[in-house]
DNA sequence: CATAGTCGTGAAATCGATTTCAGAAATCGA
DNA sequence: TCGATTTCTGAAATCGATTTCACGACTATG
């Protein structure tokens, strides 16, 4: 490869005249710079470009597994707000593990400007140092107190599951179920608790043996289905609490043979990628992700600008999508001894 | 963040020593170093050292659009043989545009070891002279034989398009269409001459209103689809040449209330993520995705311990996905006049 | 016409880690 | 014990672009 020393030598100036020119400078041999970096095929070298300026023109992308859609489109936002600024996504992949994780924060902490991170779903609380990586950094769907340099974009979690409850109560249901994600989560703990509470205010508190807490993944949500339907009580209505348990739960249903939603209606968070497809179409608590990850973008854009502004801390909206995996209970709603709501 | 002169100061030896023992040397005041390097949370500049030593620990992987489920899993398989050399992915979005996608190899060139790239669909040949770039390049999903250092992996399109006109043959279909990608494309030619080939040889070729060339996306699909079904004799079964058109196609069946495979049958090329929850379950051409991606990084990797070694390009195999969209015509075949088969 | 101010220029310092080089120290064999 | 080899060490050169600095040339203004 060219070096522009050797541009600077053919043009008949000094390598200093080269960069600014390409820098946008007025330079005199501007013509004969442009010409022979066109014959050289001249490409500035980045390492030593960033070396000097201190940039890297780079941002870390570490999610969990990058085949779920939901983490693709958000890689898709990012990807998108910094390619106007020609700035690169480095994406790395946990692969749900926090120690691999830890390891590719370090690593990517010396490689890039910034990171933006989406926490594996088990994060280990020793390893949330992430303050400490010196870079500036936003969390995806966590929030981190401690840090200074530390921003968040997460979505109304709570919101979600509370507008998920209304609606099974609301077109009749009293046997509500829930396959919830782990509660050392942030979004797990945020969209059970608000669930159950929801239910609750509305006078139905739910049955013991239809609260799962199960894994965020696609085997978790099929398993939890599973004991769900064997039941003594089955429910007459589920709500998962993310799109891979969402994907388990209907898989086992479909190979049950139970029918959605005259058996059981269905409620997800998080679309599915062929969601309309589906028979019937599903039900979900739907969020803008592509926005998750340009908000996000933004967030780390702005701190690269301004590393002192203050800490922020966004929340995105969701809202209910009502397709038809979600209808009134086709039982009549029992009447159980243990039940001392209405 | 700390240097390496610091660090060096601080364990009172010399930067060389600070340099030789991280690379695994022997050194007297290792003790000390290691002591050094904790306290002052020390990362050693990655530019400084790509500099120096003349490689970047990063390839660049160009995808059309990582949204799409299939690159997705791609780079999956990138990432993961890439990640246990601690090397790099970094990933851009082409958008499907040729004139983009130059302008990132071109940067990407600059900024990386060595390149994975996707074309988009539509390819500028013009733009087709990637072995300019100076770093190695393997191409997935096409082949290019001009430049030294390009290497490429391809899936065996001609046999997966055999294998859905046998498949479609067999179950005694006369009346079989096909909805193409555009022939400016690898993939789209070999797939659309393959399995009009087929038809051909078993002696029922197409009707030629029963033939579409589309764009691989699913607005092409769904408008492919809409037109085939409006034609005087419309197909009993439908090859869509990719994903995406599979979905188009089915978007449309879906919407005019038209019963798979009852009423027409559907062979996919590539797996549709939810394949097996839709109703019903897609019949597609499968291709190990994961190891497309996998088997590129390979050849990266292998190139880049051997600069010099020959062009490798490797086809990896299909296989045929019997589900439930296929199944035999209800209707009886029509003799049609310009029919001269059997 | 003289002086202040602007502008373009190239030499050289710089970014931080690696690596070469030459010298010092330690080990070895005879 | 001495010379020869090996091992360790730090000073300095290096990677390639950017940026500071000082200087000369030019323009503008009174």
């Amino acid at each position: 490869m060219a070096t522009m020393r050797e541009v600077a030598r053919r043009a008949g100036v000094s390598p200093a005249s080269v960069s600014r020119h390409m820098s946008g400078g007025k330079v005199g041999g501007a013509a004969r710079i442009d010409a022979a970096i066109k014959e050289l095929n001249y490409r500035p070298n980045q390492l030593a470009r960033g070396l000097r300026s201190g940039r890297h023109s780079c941002v870390g992308v570490i999610v969990p597994d990058i085949t779920n859609p939901l983490f693709a489109e958000l890689v898709d936002g990012i990807e998108s707000v910094f390619a106007a600024d020609n700035i690169r996504v480095l994406l790395a992949n946990s692969k749900e593990d926090p120690v691999r994780e830890a390891a590719l924060v370090a690593d990517l902490a010396s490689r890039t400007d910034g990171l933006i991170l989406i926490p594996p779903i088990e994060t280990d609380p020793v390893l949330d140092q992430r303050a400490l990586v010196g870079v500036p950094v936003v969390l995806v769907d966590r929030v981190l107190n401690t840090g200074a340099n530390v921003d968040s974009v997460v979505v109304d979690n709570r919101h979600g599951a509370q507008l998920a409850a209304k609606h099974l109560i609301s077109l009749g249901h009293t046997e509500i179920a829930v396959i919830s994600g782990p509660l050392s989560s942030f979004p797990g703990r945020e969209r059970h608790e608000a669930f159950l509470q929801t239910l609750s205010d509305f006078g139905q508190p739910a049955r013991p043996e239809h609260v799962r807490l199960s894994d965020f993944r696609a085997k978790g949500g099929n398993k939890s289905m599973a004991s769900l339907l064997d039941e003594q009580i089955p429910p007459t209505a589920v709500f998962c609490a993310n799109n891979l348990m969402t994907i388990g739960a209907l898989r086992l249903l479909k190979d049950r043979g139970v029918v959605i939603p005259d058996e059981v209606s269905i409620v997800g968070f998080d679309d599915l990628d062929l969601s309309e497809l589906l028979n019937p179409p599903l039900t979900v608590i739907n969020r803008a992700t592509f926005t998750l990850g340009s908000s996000a973008a933004d967030l780390l854009r702005a701190r690269l600008a301004t590393p002192d502004r203050e800490q922020h801390h966004l929340t995105l909206p969701v809202e209910l999508v009502v397709r038809g995996s979600t209808t009134k209970p086709a039982r009549k709603p029992l009447k159980h001894p243990n039940r001392n709501s209405e």
